[in-house]
DNA sequence: TTAATAGTGTCTATTAGACACTATCAG
DNA sequence: CTGATAGTGTCTAATAGACACTATTAA
């Protein structure tokens, strides 16, 4: 039973809020196996680097987006069969981004969209990426609840209004903006205020940016 | 930018309660590199198999304990350098279980215990292990408050109280036993009443088995 | 003015936590 | 009886959710 010999990939499930709609990143792959269709960005681990470096990497080289964004570990999937190339284990991240311009496919990529997380349910996704899809986005819809992550599908300066929008995106549910805003703006350290107003046709609007605080007690349930 | 070749392990956290206080199971490396260290059970993934599957294989192989035992992955590792041997990624998985014997140390392991996580601080794990284990417990800890898994780190009939035993071990600090009592037998699809009862020197206690609710809401909460 | 959005106040049903109290055993 | 553990009742402060109401802008 000596090492096993396995090629190592990451990839990304990366979400952002477009027209008032769940987005995912997704790029169409160049080459084959499965060229043509849509998929995960990601690619293979060099082995002198780390994993989330890797993946910060390959975000860059198929989409030139994405510097500063944060990406948690999400799982690893290994399942025999799941690349025709031979034996790979990938390990997925998430990321949740600020909504920006339309991403730049790069070397590897034919194209590069933010699709509609309802559409990728119907599309064909290349591997195993639709299972990796799902399970991305029931992480974020739990994420929202007890974390202030929320706020990084958000621009740098924010109004309450915009933060609620995206949690009614993610949960695919209405939220009383009355109750959202008085549980989002006491719960300590989930906003700061930066003191200056945005108008969008009522009432000018306090902006705000992230708090420090990760954890959120209580949590903004969504039952 | 061909495949990469990686070794892959995977790395089990199996957590219990023995003598009130948290444990993790550790083996003694029978085999260089670390040879003689604490480490935890774990080995080579084949190219056949799934990941999950390679953690039930090697926890038997090494310990012959847990037949049933339920895995959650809990992430992978792959900074270089973190295995002399060569490039590897290990893919951690988190177990509880009930209390049982001493384990048995199989092929490849000189021994085999279960050692209090306090211990487990001091002590030098081999590989990066010391922080798997404590991720484990992180994720541990946070589990036993909104999901129904506390109640597997039980024998397969239990009492309130040994459930409440559970809690103070694995947060370390007490609970109140009336206020325990009331959330846990109210909460739907927690617990599942045999009807039996125990006696230790007091009034008899009911006798329970696991419920099939997973998440659990509200939550018990630690703070 | 009206339309629109931001933000506050208030009421009610539910809950967490503290802890007094009752119940059922061993000896 | 006493001592021990199991389990219930009750009080209080805090909370979630519903929704009426006030505030500040554009046109």
């Amino acid at each position: 039973m000596g090492p096993s010999a396995f090629a190592v990939t990451v990839d990304l499930v990366v979400l952002t809020i477009h027209d008032r709609a769940l987005r995912c990143l997704l790029v169409q792959r160049g080459s084959e196996p499965f060229q043509g269709q849509w998929a995960l960005p990601g690619g293979f681990v060099e082995t002198d680097e780390d994993l989330v470096d890797a993946a910060h990497r390959e975000l860059a080289e198929e989409t030139a987006i994405g510097e500063g964004l944060h990406l948690e570990q999400l799982g690893s999937y290994g399942t025999p069969g799941r690349d025709p190339r031979g034996p790979t284990v990938t390990v997925a991240f998430l990321g949740l981004a600020a909504s920006l311009g339309d991403p730049v496919a790069g070397s590897d990529a034919a194209g590069a969209s933010w699709r509609s997380v309802s559409d990728v349910d119907r599309g064909q996704l290349a591997f195993d990426h639709a299972r990796i899809v799902a399970d991305g986005i029931d992480r974020a819809r739990s994420k929202l609840e007890y974390t202030s992550l929320g706020a990084t599908l958000c621009p740098p300066e924010f109004t309450v209004a915009q933060l609620r929008a995206v949690y009614e995106a993610v949960w695919g549910r209405p939220v009383d903006p009355r109750n959202f805003h008085r549980k989002v703006t006491q719960a300590p350290g989930f906003l700061r205020p930066t003191g200056r107003t945005t108008t969008d046709g009522g009432r000018p609007a306090q902006l705000y940016r992230r708090g420090e605080s990760a954890r959120l007690n209580p949590p903004i349930t969504r039952a």
